[in-house]
Order: C-alpha cells, then sequence, then structure tokens
RNA sequence: GCGGCUAUAGUUCAAUGGUAGAACUCCAGUUUGUGGCACUGGCCAUGAGGGUUCGAUUCCCUCUAGUCGCC
C-alpha cells in the first residue's frame, strides 16, 4: 500500500494509487455505483470511457441484496458486478443521515438514533428497522471486498452549531478509531488488504476542521477523506475548509474529497492538493437531462485561469426541437458522435430510457476528460 | 331534413348566479459520500351574439362547430 508522488500540480500532486486490484491514476473520479451498477451503464463502457474505479454502497447493499449473496456466492462487488477494477465503498454513515430524511416523509419519522455505540436508521424504502455499528460498517465492506473502504461517521447538515458539531466530531473519531481496530484485527492475516480511509468532519469551523485531522492521523489511516461538505453551506466555504484542512493531512497519504462536485470544484480541489472525487452530478443531472458542453476545445483550456469553460444546458427545453446541432463538438461520446440535439430532446420528451443513458454516458465522458486535462495540467 | 347531447387553458377533464380548479404540455429554477426518470415555482381558458339579473361561465334564445340517433 502507497501513494507514490510523481508529480506536482501547484500544492496538489499527482500520482499513482496502489490498490489490491490494481494501481490507478490520480487525481481521478468514481462514477457512482451506488447498487452495485452505475445507473444505465455497463462495466465496460465505465471501463472504456477511461474510469479506473467506481463507488459502491455499504447502505443501500446492505438492505439490498445483502452481502451474504454477495460474499457467498460472488466472493464480492467485482465479480458480482462484472467490475474488475477498483472498489470504494462508502460506509453507510452519509446515507442513514441523508435517506432519513426520504424516511420521514415516507414513514413519518427518520427513525435515526445515534448511540455511541451505533446507529438506529429506518430503510428509507419499506420502513425496516436496523442497528449498524463502526464494526458492522467494516465487516459489510470487507465483505463486499471493497478495494477502498470507508469508516463509519456522523454527517451533520448545515448549519450546524459549533458545539453539536464538536460532539459530532468527537463522536466520528471514537467511531474511526473503533474501525480502524477492528480492520486491524480482521485483515491482520490477509495477503490482500483493502486501504482505510478516515473521514474529516468539523462542518465549517477551523478549529473543529483541524482538531478531526489532527485525531485521525493520530490513528493513522490509509487515506483521509474530507467529508460534510457540500451540505448545505456557502459554496465559498469549500476552499475555505480544504485549505484549513489539508496541511494537517499527510503529504504521501491519498485525500479524497467526498460527494463533489461541480466541474469547478473538482478544479478548486485538485490545485488544493485534493486526489480522489465521487458525485452524483454526471448520471443524476444527465437523466435529468442536464448535459455538460465544453466551451472551448478541453485539449487547449488552461484550468488553473480559465473558469468558464463549460456550459449545463437542459435538453429538456422546447428550443433544442428542432435543432440539428451535436451536442457538444469537442465530446467523442456516442450521443455527440451520432445523435443531434432535437434527437436527445425527443427522447426526453417521449421519456424514452434511451435518453438518460446517452445523456450519462456523454457526462461521464466530460467528467472523464476534465479529469485527464487536469492529470496534464503544469506536466 | 328532424331530434338528442356537447362547447371551459395548447390537450384531457373539473366547478360555480358573486375571485373558474387539476393533470399533461409549455416556460423558469433546483439537483454535490444517488431520487429509476425527480422536486419547486410560473404562463395560459368559459365558441359568437342577444336576453333575464345588481351581477351570467352558470338560467333563457339565436347562431356556429362537433357528436350521436332517426329518415
Amino acid at each position: 500500500m502507497s501513494f507514490e508522488i510523481t508529480r506536482n500540480i501547484r500544492d496538489g500532486r499527482l500520482g499513482n494509487l496502489k490498490t489490491k486490484s490494481g494501481i490507478i491514476k490520480t487525481p481521478l473520479f468514481m462514477p457512482i455505483a451506488t447498487r452495485g451498477v452505475v445507473k444505465t451503464i455497463l462495466p465496460e463502457e465505465i471501463e472504456k470511457i477511461g474510469f479506473e474505479m467506481v463507488l459502491g454502497n455499504t447502505y443501500h447493499l446492505w438492505l439490498k441484496p445483502g452481502t451474504k449473496l454477495i460474499k457467498k456466492y460472488f466472493k464480492g462487488l467485482h465479480s458480482f458486478m462484472n467490475w474488475n477494477k477498483p472498489i470504494l465503498t462508502d460506509s453507510g454513515g452519509f446515507q442513514i443521515f441523508s435517506l432519513g430524511e426520504r424516511a420521514r416523509i415516507n414513514f413519518g419519522k427518520s427513525g435515526v438514533k445515534l448511540t455511541e455505540k451505533g446507529v438506529y436508521f429506518t430503510n428509507h424504502e419499506n420502513g425496516d428497522k436496523y442497528f449498524m455499528t463502526p464494526e458492522d460498517s467494516i465487516q459489510i465492506q470487507l465483505d463486499l471486498d471493497a478495494d477502498i473502504i470507508m469508516c463509519l461517521d456522523e454527517c451533520p447538515s448545515y448549519p450546524c452549531d459549533h458545539e453539536r458539531a464538536k460532539k459530532s466530531l468527537e463522536l466520528t473519531i471514537r467511531w474511526a478509531k473503533r474501525c480502524k481496530d477492528y480492520f486491524d484485527k480482521k485483515t491482520r492475516v490477509s495477503r490482500k488488504k483493502p486501504l482505510l480511509f478516515g473521514i474529516v468532519q468539523g462542518s465549517n469551523y477551523k478549529d473543529l476542521r483541524i482538531k478531526s485531522a489532527k485525531d485521525l492521523v493520530e490513528i493513522g489511516f490509509d487515506g483521509y477523506a474530507i467529508g460534510g461538505v457540500a451540505v448545505g453551506e456557502p459554496r465559498e466555504k469549500l476552499a475555505e475548509i480544504l485549505k484549513w484542512t489539508l496541511p494537517y493531512l499527510p503529504k504521501d497519504k491519498p485525500r479524497y474529497l467526498m460527494g463533489l462536485g461541480r466541474p469547478e470544484e473538482i478544479v478548486t480541489g485538485v490545485l488544493t492538493g485534493i486526489d480522489m472525487f465521487d458525485c452524483v452530478i454526471p448520471t443524476r443531472e444527465g437523466r435529468h437531462g442536464r448535459l455538460f458542453a465544453w466551451k472551448k476545445d478541453p485539449n487547449k483550456i488552461n484550468l488553473i485561469t480559465d473558469k468558464d469553460f463549460y456550459d449545463s444546458i437542459n435538453f429538456k427545453k422546447a428550443c433544442y426541437k428542432d435543432d440539428l446541432n451535436k451536442i457538444n463538438e469537442f465530446c467523442k461520446c456516442p450521443l455527440c458522435q451520432n445523435f443531434s440535439r432535437a434527437y436527445l430532446r425527443h427522447l426526453f420528451s417521449v421519456g424514452e430510457p434511451l435518453a438518460t443513458r446517452l445523456a450519462s454516458l456523454h457526462n461521464l465522458n466530460f467528467y472523464y476528460k476534465l479529469m485527464k486535462v487536469l492529470r496534464k495540467t503544469n506536466e
């Protein structure tokens, strides 16, 4: 397990991340395969675009189909979903809290209850009651045979006062220690160990972010994630939080900004020193008709100086009904190579599933190209 | 030709002698460790003419259009 820095981008790094399923280039973006599938997209298509790692979700996969099936009959998520490159699994912490709101809508109450030992929550789809400890989360992720696994954390929403944020991150730190202890015990004899990442919390308070980072580093992880970002705080807070936190994280370990983001936020992240990203934006917005388009040739863009490099266009709009142009002249995806704006708008307007597939493929191509350009920046 | 029925938003349908509602479309916005096609807003209507009435989209008459039945 190592993180080899090969080049510098300003304060950040460009490197190779070694996992048990292979060495992959950073900075990288992970498409989200919550339920063991990047919605509507085949693994071979993900790989063809260039992505080297996807994100699976402990929460969803635990509820359905359950780890018994995946572990016993498939020996892990790779074989189950037919993806043999690296997989990162989220711990489930974020979903228990973010989907608590959905459970509230469906069943009248969120059902989320935190205790020192673990968290009680309600399945947002059918109302079933569950209890998960930090140890459970690690065990599920080991059963899924992920390459990078995350500590169970509490992710408070915004706004969150200082006292609550402090209590929350202290619980997250105690849970992180338990995750690490359990992980070490369970992987002592393993030849191919996954990497275990800790998650920095602390809302948007400088002292708490620093404390969180220091305490995690003291426990010692294979990588460090920045969590609790893009939960409703003002956008300009992102760069601030990164600048507070990153100096306290070891330079020879990968840093992962959880859940982000928009293209310009990913640029900010890379330039500040983030190595890994994941986000629902390319796939979810694609499914809803919004597509990213380069304003100029991405191979000629300087992302350090050029802040206005793309458009985000809603192709459900009637103004594209008779638009015979390609979606984006700079894109090499199947949609842009073969179809018109009018055709895509038609597919969306009649609700054909191919619309969401083509749009997801397009946006994933955009995000991959963005990462590729960022890896070349200041080469 | 005779008789019945209908006429409300771009479309399909509500309601009412006193501010005309909904769904879809359309228009705008939202989506950040996934919501399987979502969410939040917004625009747009009583076929035409006359009568009764303080007031008619509503009741009455004529016309027009559609629709069904009969010859």
